[in-house]
DNA sequence: CGATACACCTGTGTGC
DNA sequence: TGCACACAGGTGTATC
């Protein structure tokens, strides 16, 4: 579910909730998800202060004024949302109360000023993890990952570099995390068609002229879809329970058989597998 | 080292 | 309506 933009548009909504508040109390509804929750989760997370929310790839770290950080990944289907708020659960419609516990309520922080933060995921991808700040950047989950694609470590020589003598198809290196920290399936896809590059074309046979266009396009469309507040397939949600609207502005993720929408373009959008995950494409204008 | 398969889960849509 | 099956935004681990 969750990609960069998801993630991102997810951290800034729980900014004003979390920021600057106390953790008045951890409920914690189970041992764990995709791993077992730290030790103590719920003691340590009570009464400490939100510092502040940063994002690093997928992840949202969450510093506290207790020293520790809490990690947060939402895996495929896991979301982060407010109540209490005046947030808009469905657009329009305006909750000032709590509503009942929902299947897959896995853990809910109670906040400072009667705000709760509740973190459902029904298929358990997702994980939560504690550590003190000045860790985390070496945190096993952290410390492989590759350059931000929005910062300034992400450039053409970078990806050059780093696709290097690869034989694997671009689609697939681009969705490994090491290389670059961020992207998934659906955004490699579209960035893959905006820079007319074949998904299966070998990644170290790319020239320089295409890899720079690449950079300057994935920036564009993970800003278009942080902008759009992420893309609603099914399960995601914003912060405040809000869509996303990017998903109408899909190329060509999840839109087989459609026609292909670049300029002048009459080729008709294909799927295919790649490393047991669909890729969309145009085998018209992607060479 | 690089490439691939599999594992972890629940929910939904499709075709019979 | 029921059932089997494919598939879904991710990623660590095992295996060649």
């Amino acid at each position: 579910m969750p990609e960069l933009p998801e993630v991102e548009t997810v951290r800034r909504g729980l900014t004003p909730a979390m920021e600057g508040r106390v953790i008045t109390s951890a409920e914690v509804r189970r041992e764990g998800l995709r791993w077992p929750f730290p030790e103590g989760m719920a003691e340590r997370l009570q009464n400490a202060r939100v510092e502040r929310l940063r994002r690093r790839s997928k992840y949202i770290l969450i510093d506290l004024d207790s020293g520790e950080t809490l990690l947060v990944h939402l895996g495929m289907s896991g979301r982060m949302t407010i109540s209490g708020l005046a947030a808009p659960f469905v657009p329009g419609v305006f909750h000032h109360h709590h509503p009942a516990a929902l299947k897959h309520d896995h853990v809910v922080l109670h906040m400072e000023g009667d705000v709760r933060v509740t973190f459902n995921d029904p298929r358990r991808f997702g994980a939560l993890d504690l550590a003190p700040t000045p860790q985390m950047d070496g945190h096993l989950l952290l410390r492989n990952l590759g350059p931000e694609p929005l910062g300034n470590q992400f450039s053409a020589q970078h990806l050059q570099a780093a696709l290097k003598g690869r034989k694997a198809p671009i689609k697939t290196l681009l969705l490994d995390q090491r290389i670059v920290a961020g992207l998934g399936n659906i955004y490699v896809c579209e960035a893959l068609h905006r820079a007319r590059i074949h998904p299966e074309r070998a990644g170290g046979r790319i020239g320089m002229a295409r890899l720079e266009a690449l950079v300057v396009i994935i920036r564009e469309v993970l800003m278009e879809a942080i902008e759009a507040g992420g893309s609603s397939l099914k399960d995601f949600r914003q912060a405040g329970g809000e869509l996303g609207y990017f998903q109408h502005n899909f190329r060509t993720y999840d839109r087989e058989s459609h026609p292909c929408p670049s300029e002048g373009c009459a080729g008709v959008i294909r799927r295919i597998v790649q490393s047991g995950r669909s890729t969309y494409y145009c085998p018209q204008c992607q060479r």
